[in-house]
DNA sequence: ATTGCCCTGTGCGCTATCGAACGCAAGAAG
DNA sequence: CTTCTTGCGTTCGATAGCGCACAGGGCAAT
């Protein structure tokens, strides 16, 4: 914890057993992170792991609108850089330097090598888990900046991408629960929507009328981890057809834009 | 998609290899899922991972004081029990059937073998994942039902743990940034702790002064995310020492319980 | 048919947070 | 030293969501 020279103070490399050091170490760069430094950026392959020792890094989620939110902190505990290993390539936050300090980086395909023993399931459930953290991720920044009836609409949409159909069994009140607000404020939302004639409900039973008033009605937060979940997950068998290779490290050009165009937020300084 | 029945509708075991088709379908079970069953408990072992076809399941936090957030769904595109192969073997959230169903589960151990190939590097590393994704549920709940005062707390502290020393330098405006509020209500916020001698700033110059204080001004969050770090990632060269094994699959007696206790919130039907 | 429960609609006061605007002063740059 | 940038303190009105309370009505069990 006190020498941020040496790659053993930071908790991860610290762990590895005598050969996988062994195999790490000559690859291992001690760098400087300087505070604002972007590590990465979101919806960009990325080159190397990075394993703080002194310094602290942002994971941040960065909204159309400009606005942000970290979703999560990464110090001398961790690593930055986890969809290089759980195959996605790519993710949807940023990596910011938070605090000013140092730490070692590594070539991502070092860090692959330790997972290629493993057959096509594992990769297949690694890549899912990435797209779980995008959702997980999302939903955090949702919750802050969203108001209740973008919010609905997600859950409403997320619930009837799952469905056959179009009605769902469900009060008020669970959603409430699962959104974590109010029943009252379901109601009126609710209400809303029934009014403009997207959605119609009878105690405790949901229809959607029209699906694509609902899709304008909500935030960015639905189609982006759409999105990710369809680049993540294979769609129905494709990956058992031949020549259909099941990893696709990097998303649609377009994805990679949209996401760069607001960028300077946090002003990369180094 | 069609037939609830066919494992091959869920979107994971669709896209398995041949061969693995071959080891996992004698394990496969056909389940009905009820509405408000719970398929796993907070921070308990768990026997089996569900694959649904036509039901949906939410990933739910529950807090101490009974309040809930989904962090996430899963329905036929998913699978629910990451943590049995990332090898947390528990995790803090609840699984419960949120559109009643059905799915097929399978025993942790014949998943947990499409992993047994790799080294302890890989496995370490997909525990921190693990944290990391705890860390992200955790931001999303605290988003919802936190107040600023108890978030900037939390935040300071996680940045304090990562940190030698007690002068973190950050301005106002960045920790709004990051935790996705506005500036003023930093300002406002960081002036009352100052006043109680919690801490003390200047242009751009944070310090704790009293970190025990920290603690009793912020939420449950911040000690529930260091606890699992705690638990999923060594602390220092631990996995190094003979006879200390790396995992530690089950989290202490304490934790369940204190999870446990204020479970009946989603009746369990089934 | 009756009873009783649960889901929905509605109203009201309250608080936290927002959005915008402005002044001040610390400290860096010249 | 002066000047300018940048970070901090403060104010004010607006608003979204909270907590509580209660009334009405659908639906099921008896």
């Amino acid at each position: 914890m006190n020498d941020p020279t040496d790659p053993k103070c930071n908790r991860l490399l610290g762990a590895l057993t005598d050969a996988e050091w062994q195999r790490w170490r000559p690859q291992l760069e001690l760098i400087d992170l300087k505070l604002g430094q972007v590590l990465y950026e979101s919806g960009t392959k990325q080159s190397h792991l990075y394993f703080p020792t002194s310094a602290i890094v942002s994971l941040l989620y960065v909204m159309e609108n400009g606005a942000s939110s970290q979703v999560a902190v990464v110090g001398n505990e961790g690593v930055v850089g986890v969809s290089q290993f759980l195959g996605g390539g790519s993710t949807l936050s940023r990596g910011v330097v938070q605090i000013a300090g140092q730490g070692f980086r590594i070539g991502s395909q070092v860090v692959r090598n330790e997972f290629v023993a493993a057959g096509p399931a594992m990769h297949l459930l690694l890549r899912y888990t990435q797209a779980l953290l995008t959702q997980m991720a999302q939903t955090a920044v949702c919750n802050r900046h969203h108001t209740l009836d973008e919010q609905l609409c997600r859950w409403l949409l997320l619930s009837l991408d799952r469905l056959q159909g179009s009605e769902l069994v469900m009060t008020h009140e669970l959603i409430a629960n699962m959104l974590g607000v109010r029943r009252e404020g379901v109601t009126e939302t609710a209400l809303k929507l029934q009014a403009d004639g997207l959605i119609r409900y009878r105690r405790g039973h949901i229809s959607a009328l029209d699906r694509a008033g609902l899709e304008t009605r909500t935030c960015e937060c639905y189609a982006v981890v759409k999105k990710e979940y369809d680049r993540l997950v294979p769609e129905e068998r494709a990956a058992q057809q031949p020549g259909n290779k099941v990893l696709r490290p990097w998303p649609e050009p377009a994805l990679v834009d949209a996401r760069m165009a607001n960028r300077p937020r946090l002003v990369c300084t180094g």
